[in-house]
DNA sequence: CTGTTAGCGCATTCAA
DNA sequence: TTGAATGCGCTAACAG
């Protein structure tokens, strides 16, 4: 690796110390202004880049976080990306980005891998398929750690998450104050408090009005994308609904061709509002209404507290970061 | 940082030394699979994890690639993405990500921050505000790079692409077929190949078929968004198209509103066709023809070609690979 | 096959 | 305010 230049490349060159550049390269109050100065000109001149893997094994700061989602080409979780980093960007920090594909063995893998000082933090957006937390409750007593959007319960960490439970609550309210007798649910994320409240949130509406509930009217998730299609089919062509609620993306769209082979005309036969992150939200199909989670605002707000935790400015562990979601209501949705 | 579990650690346990422990951990053909075995069984019980910067320091092998893209929440990228974690993955490597939101200061900040030997090699798509390639010409030389989508012609580097020209000249000819006479076209990315290449394809489908063409016929991208809002309905509305060919997705938008704002039915009046890569096709407005890339796909190969660079196993410096894109014509817009 | 030795580039004592 | 010395954890020569 001749040519690299290094600190002391620096050093012989200006007739100082190795130590010396090193303290001025960090801004040390020990080194006066002029030989800082002297440093730093040279550092630019000769286009000086610190070694990070050296840095890093002396001081135990790797500059770098991790974040591990289920998916990157989800609307919800690019957007959440983007905002965390930009968030890194403002610090000089730098993103690794892991994709577990709803796998929890590869979750944990990932986890492991990192625990060996390549990162300073960690973010998480849990896989869906992952129904025990007793690895993650290892993972934080090592390393500091905040999840968002995907979250469990019983966790010693910080969490962001969305108004679940309000905002299927309030999409119920709405359908029945349209005049919708029979509202199904499509059920997903069923292992995780995100799924759990939205659920619990559209059974409140319906309790509160004193609405029609049988166990008919909910279809679960699938992991085999053909029976999910299959399964609606069956609920909405027995159960005669006039309007669904989708918990996930997955779920509205075969949700939306039943209806149409069904001839069933949307949303005037059924009404479909489905939890959803599409950026294309204005290209959509008119008649179908989202609940649209701050996708961007969570990654940013995640990517802040990891930071605050890193700097040791954060002393509420165990807190939990509720932000709100939109329920955007189409034009042809519009009861009105 | 006591407790760390290194290979001293493993070395003093099984009383052997630690270069051998290193060997071991390699799995070198220096060492006695009986030996390895008791070194594996050991870091395995001791849940020992190779700390990276000291292997990198050492190795100058970081095992991890970086990604730098315009955005991370665009489907195409993030598909590609998709496509570049999935081949990373199986090769035990690290993916970083930088988005630089289309500003080719961040870019040329990026590079140089990644020139400090923190990873081995760089995928790039470039922003297509950068009309400078001197700084990529640097790069190229110092670290192996691909580019991928957005490139430059004449860097001396591999350049993953697609048949933007083919398909334009396709979609051009398909909207000629159907019996349109006055192609309109918004034009975007024009500093880059991929920008020339579609209009090009356009072009040329124009004059084979002696098609009236005029520059008042074409709008060029504006950073603003509300005047491309404002061009494009200019252009509608004094040159009157019955189609029109959008070579971004945020060109057909604006051109989708206003062709409603001009009450112009689509496809029957104005008929449009995009360069896309929405994952939510089937949800689009079925007017929407679109001319997909295989987004997924270039990740995967240029990820691909960046691993045998790395292994010294490609030889064609300067190739171009091209992928074949597809255009999906949506029911309402079939011509037949 | 195994061990000894010597750094990779940097940050941190401690002494001057 | 500066510098000499030490070692982070690991790998690569080289010698045995």
């Amino acid at each position: 690796m001749k040519g690299t230049v290094t600190v002391k490349t620096l050093a012989k060159e200006l007739n100082i110390s190795i130590a010396t550049v090193s303290k001025a390269l960090n801004d040390s109050y020990e080194i006066s202004l002029e030989t800082k100065q002297k440093v730093w000109d040279l550092a630019k001149k000769l286009k000086y880049e610190r070694n990070p893997s050296a840095s890093n094994l002396r001081s135990h700061k790797t500059k770098t976080i991790a974040v591990i989602i289920p998916e990157i080409a989800n609307n919800f979780f690019s957007l959440a990306i983007n905002g965390i980093e930009e968030i890194a960007r403002k610090r000089d920090y730098h993103v690794l980005i892991y994709q577990t594909h709803e796998n929890s063995d590869t979750e944990i893998a990932f986890t492991d891998s990192l625990l060996s000082g390549r990162v300073d933090g960690i973010l998480i957006s849990v896989s869906s398929n992952t129904n025990n937390n007793e690895h993650f409750k290892e993972l934080v007593k090592k390393i500091p750690v905040v999840f968002f959007d995907r979250v469990f319960e019983d966790i010693d960490a910080v969490k962001i998450t969305t108004d679940d439970y309000e905002s299927a609550y309030n999409a119920t309210c709405h359908l029945i104050e349209c005049g919708c007798k029979k509202i199904a649910y499509l059920f997903a994320l069923n292992n995780l408090v995100t799924g759990k409240n939205r659920f619990a949130g559209y059974l409140k509406a319906l309790e509160k009005y004193n609405m029609l509930y049988t166990d008919e009217m909910i279809v679960h998730y699938d992991k085999d994308t053909s029976k999910n299609y299959e399964n609606i089919k069956a609920m909405v062509s027995n159960q005669k609904p006039d309007a669904v609620i989708a918990s996930i993306e997955e779920l509205a769209l075969p949700c939306y061709y039943v209806a149409r082979e069904l001839n069933l005309n949307i949303p005037k036969d059924l009404k479909i509002i489905s939890f959803s992150n599409l950026n294309t939200a204005p290209l959509l199909n008119p008649s179908l209404t989202t609940i649209e989670q701050p996708a961007f605002e969570i990654g940013k707000e995640a990517a802040g507290i990891l930071f605050k935790i890193l700097e040791k400015k954060y002393f509420e562990p165990n807190e939990n970061h509720i932000l709100k979601s939109r329920l955007i209501k189409r034009e042809s949705t519009s009861c009105g």
